[in-house]
DNA sequence: TCTACCACACTACCATACAAGTATGCTAGT
DNA sequence: ACTAGCATACTTGTATGGTAGTGTGGTAGA
């Protein structure tokens, strides 16, 4: 559980990062039930800020507000899932065509030692610190070609698909791909190569489609 | 002004939905000081929901609120205004590809039979329902590849550059050449040609990119 | 004249009270 | 036994009071 004393922001702020914590961790699983009273009383906080956090979630689709009745964490939608991977390939292949034409010697040291330190987790077989880099990764590309609203929006919708790959606790993604594939979009992008670079990410972000079926037969209470 | 009556909504969406209304026709000018109280006692209804509709306006990027010292509307800002355009390209880039392989009958008809009304109005000279079409063309495109949250995002992220075409009064699109476009853009999808689709939006996306600098020259408070 | 300080008005933030709609389970009547 | 209807305990929606931080203008003092 966060502390409410760690943040220097809101309340509402407060509130809004636990649940969306929650949620996210599937700590809160997909259809819960929970009230803006009870959230009030577990953090101590006042009905206000609550209420507030819940209607930020809410326009992030992570909550199912129905009025005089109740809220419910949203099930996962798997339409939601391939919109946002539709959107990020997308953004992204657009990104990495910007990035063959403008990157700065800066960007592209840091987009090189982000890959020596996959290059080193992976040696480690250290997944949790592969996934921070990987997703560094692609934040930096989108920095780098100064599209940091596009990046935060794709983030904004990532939310489905994030809780679904929690929720498959056995999905051995391949990582020494993944590293292969981010190296070589480093090349790419040295050589302005845009074509490959673009084909490059494209293949890559298609990995993102792991098996839906079988964690919907598995769960079929979370998605709708 | 909106009647509260209208809606069938509740109140938080009545006063937001007149503030972004107020906002979007630049009735309420960017940097303009608005206050919860001000606008609660103008719409005659309580500080809560007026309170609830700034917290959204504030994640639209419409709203910039400093704690303890006021509400402004955001100024806008060209990065914001690009960064849109860019995500608008590359997603429908992605969306006129995706039309060309399984796009239905029923859909490309809807599209038919709205270019056949552009034509019409462009004949009539009649930009404001020109302007009602176009935006329906593309919607049309996302709904009929279920891309329907991918509009909604775009949509949301299109609010600086829409005030900064209400800004350019003077703007005169070329609407012949956006017709006979989206008409091609028709032919390459019943073609099923997704070089050509994809090239001809891209390029109809690109048209968007107006004179800014003399705006900005013109209406220096408006812009950060 | 200039400056330091303070009172005041104003803001958004949070807490709480009340209103209104909904689901549920008990009870009275058949 | 069964059902209609009401009491009740929830829910979210709205209104309002109080708090703390911020900017400003006036004033007292040098």
């Amino acid at each position: 559980m966060l502390n409410r004393t760690k943040f220097k922001h809101s309340t509402r702020d407060f509130v809004y990062d636990s649940l969306r914590e929650s949620i996210m961790d599937l700590e809160l699983p997909p259809g819960a039930a929970i009230s803006e009273k009870e959230i009030s009383e577990e953090l101590e906080v006042s009905r206000t800020p609550v209420r507030e956090a819940f209607l930020r979630l809410k326009e992030d689709e992570l909550l199912t507000v129905l009025p005089q009745r109740g809220s419910f964490v949203a099930l996962i939608d798997l339409d939601h899932v391939e919109e946002a991977r539709f959107l990020r390939e997308q953004a992204e292949a657009g990104i990495i065509r910007l990035a063959c034409e403008q990157f700065s010697d800066d960007c592209l040291n840091k987009l090189e030692m982000n890959v020596i330190e996959q290059k080193k987790a992976r040696d480690d077989d250290d997944e949790n610190t592969l996934y921070i880099l990987d997703k560094e990764f692609h934040r930096l590309l989108a920095e780098g070609t100064d599209k940091h609203r596009v990046w935060k929006t794709i983030q904004k919708m990532d939310t489905h698909s994030m809780r679904l790959r929690k929720l498959s606790i056995e999905l051995k993604l391949n990582w020494k791909k993944l590293v292969e594939q981010h190296e070589a979009m480093v090349e790419a992008i040295k050589e302005k190569n845009q074509k490959k670079a673009e084909d490059l990410i494209r293949a890559h972000l298609a990995l993102l489609i792991y098996d839906q079926k079988a964690l919907k037969d598995m769960y079929p209470d979370y998605f709708n």
